[in-house]
DNA sequence: GCAACTGTAACTATATTGGTTACAGACGAT
DNA sequence: ATCGTCTGTAACCAATATAGTTACAGTTGC
């Protein structure tokens, strides 16, 4: 199919802030965690700012965060921001407008295509940020013990 | 997004041999509605011929036909014949395994990209081709009454 | 045997995403 | 005031996936 990582990025961006509790971070630092390069996160933080999930401030000691509390954005509300289209697209070219089928059937794909968008969109509007946290905590207190050892190598911790 | 129109084509192709009704349909007639050339219609049908969803005939008189009565084809059967992976990916490259939210996102992402993938498997698991067909038939009823002035151009009709 | 099909390989075109470098502008610290 | 540290953004390249095209071998009815 195709589909972009736009998504699960932007989730694992908003879950680091929500992770580092209002503490500003740096792209250079979420990119780390990522694993990507820090233009491309900025670019995302820059749809994710339009779209009021996050703030940036420039300049030195600048950073990103969220805009509001973890349990206030939903996965719907990431989804929204970063991925344009629904989940299946129509014919590239339209199809004949001399054959019955061809002339209606994007009538009728467009009414299963909604309804798919629509179960899509059920499913990620009762997931918050802060249920990903929650989920995340578990998996996380073998890896915190951890991280004492670790040292410098964890990528978001509390002051950087 | 950048989703494919694969399952759209594909719908459209299986409604196509619903509406002819066990006539066996040339690749060349079938690309005439879909509007695109006639391998990529054959390449299609390849892969719905392995899903079990069609049956062909090469040479002469030849053609492709359901492989089952159209009440016994979902749309869900259709989405896995032809779109390969699930609706959404995660990171194109794995994250940061030292940092907490990063070593575990991935496990958190795939349970929400699974519950994603159940709904839309459970919207297209109730719609059959012979619902497509039925919902095509009242926008058709107009264009039927026309289908006598454009004569040969119609591209799906008995024995063509 | 011939004409009409399918199946398939090989190649090109196009689009999207992601990665990279580079740099202008913002801003805190001194 | 200026310096170092950030963000925002443009410009470009690489990788990947889909779609379109040509060509041809193999199958089948007549």
């Amino acid at each position: 199919m195709s589909t972009s990582s736009r998504f699960a990025v932007a989730v694992h961006v908003l879950t680091l802030m929500a992770w580092a509790d209002d503490e500003p971070l740096k792209s250079e630092h979420v990119a780390e965690s990522v694993n990507t390069n820090a233009v491309v996160i900025r670019r995302m933080l820059c749809e994710l700012a339009e779209s009021k999930l996050v703030v940036s401030q420039s300049g030195a000691m600048g950073g990103s965060k969220l805009a509001r509390e973890p349990e206030q954005i939903t996965l719907l509300d990431i989804y929204q921001a970063v991925e344009s289209r629904g989940v299946f697209s129509l014919h590239r070219h339209p199809p004949n407008r001399h054959c019955p089928v061809g002339v209606n059937i994007g009538t009728v794909l467009n009414q299963v295509l909604d309804e798919v968008d629509t179960a899509v969109e059920s499913v990620l509007a009762n997931i918050t940020i802060k249920d990903v946290v929650s989920r995340l905590q578990p998996c996380v207190s073998t890896a915190v013990s951890k991280r004492k050892q670790v040292g410098k190598e964890q990528v978001v911790a509390a002051g950087n």
